[in-house]
DNA sequence: ACCAGTCAATACGCCACCGTATGTATCGCG
DNA sequence: CGCGATACATACGGTGGCGTATTGACTGGT
């Protein structure tokens, strides 16, 4: 009877838990509470056990952070990448990976939580990694898009910037954020800015900018 | 024998703490360790005192959060709106504040790691009120600069996000920020994108922005 | 039916921090 | 000189989290 469900509701219902439960629901402690939250108590009391069960999964507190940092690379990796990467066309890369930048609140504050405590070391690893990657994609994208070395790596500093900018901004002062039709002409406000389209000849002046003023007409 | 001495110092050499040398140690402990490094007992610790003295100046935790918020907005008030506000040009007005955003180490963790923690409601009301500040500068600007009401709020908002996202890299990830002369490059090329204004440099068409220059011949 | 393995509850010692209560030393000042 | 205010120190109880040790209950396999 009741093997391991697959249920993934997170008030009981489950008879028992797996170590990726509780790397789980440390992910969802520090999207709301920041890395401090995932504190073992207060995790198992979500969970409806008590830590008794924790230190049969993992060594320590710092395992199950551990275990949280691998299992949110692999959704970062899983979500973003393989949604981008299937766009053969440089301009299309960046749009996606600008909307998957505008990820769901949860995982933006997940991102922005992480992020913060790069001053730990392990964390530093992972936080490493995945912006070595987000800024790699955008980097060879705008090489796609005919930018010589060093203007693509500043314009995918630039374009990841204005991402984790946005991020914040919708986590620290979320009514300062444009609603419906006025969030999206400022979302293409910031692509057309960030994505000039026809990079012809590198070197020139940015063709964006011709694009940029002309308000109406 | 060694009245109240007028060093700045921040270890010893004082006899008697005021309640801003408490907020002002605050503000460091959050540049490094967050707000919830704002503890009492550790402080004291880095004061050279103990808790004794600070329960005299302070009711409580709190009380001293919010002395310290006090402190922050009245410096980034100081630092930042009248270093820029002498300004006329709005040209000069956005660059000054983004270099102001580019601003010490410390002031940009500080601003982080505040921001990070708008969930708490006496936090929110500063945070909201200094990011209300910066964006409304901006907006003003690009106003200055010929931009119709909404678009220019947009420009303000896009322009705040890329100052965020900036000193996120900065603190997170330092490694990926160019040095020397590639960071220069890295900021005029954002400076570039973020004030579209050929004006002065081509002086061609950009008929309601040559309308509203006056640089003061 | 029994046993080993799995998953969890309970109870314990430890430490860090909060806040309070109270003692104490120093200074200004009449 | 002595008194009150100032600016601390010391000691205490309480809370919350970490980690360990021990025990219990339920599982499938033989």
């Amino acid at each position: 009877m009741k093997p391991p469900a697959a249920s993934g509701a997170s008030t009981d219902s489950r008879q028992s838990l797996s170590a990726d439960d509780w790397a789980e629901a440390a992910l969802d402690a520090i999207a709301i509470g920041g890395l401090d939250a995932v504190a073992v108590e207060p995790l198992a009391r979500g969970l409806g056990v008590t830590k008794g069960s924790f230190y049969w999964h993992f060594q320590n507190r710092d395992a199950l952070l551990r275990a949280a940092l691998q299992l949110w690379e692999r959704h970062q990796i899983d979500e973003v990448l393989s949604k981008v990467d299937q766009s053969a066309e440089p301009y299309e890369r960046i749009v996606r990976l600008f909307k998957a930048a505008n990820m769901s609140v949860r995982d933006g504050r997940l991102y922005l939580a992480i992020a913060a405590a790069a001053d730990n070391p392990m964390v530093q690893a992972f936080v490493q990694r995945l912006s070595e990657r987000w800024i790699g994609y955008l980097d060879d994208s705008y090489r796609a898009l005919g930018y010589s070395k060093p203007q693509a790596r500043q314009w995918a500093l630039f374009a990841f910037a204005t991402f984790m900018g946005n991020l914040q901004i919708r986590r620290d002062t979320p009514q300062m954020m444009p609603d419906g039709a006025a969030f999206s002409d400022y979302v293409k406000l910031m692509i057309k800015t960030l994505i000039p389209r026809e990079a012809r000849d590198e070197g020139a002046d940015h063709p964006h900018v011709v694009a940029l003023r002309r308000p109406g007409a």
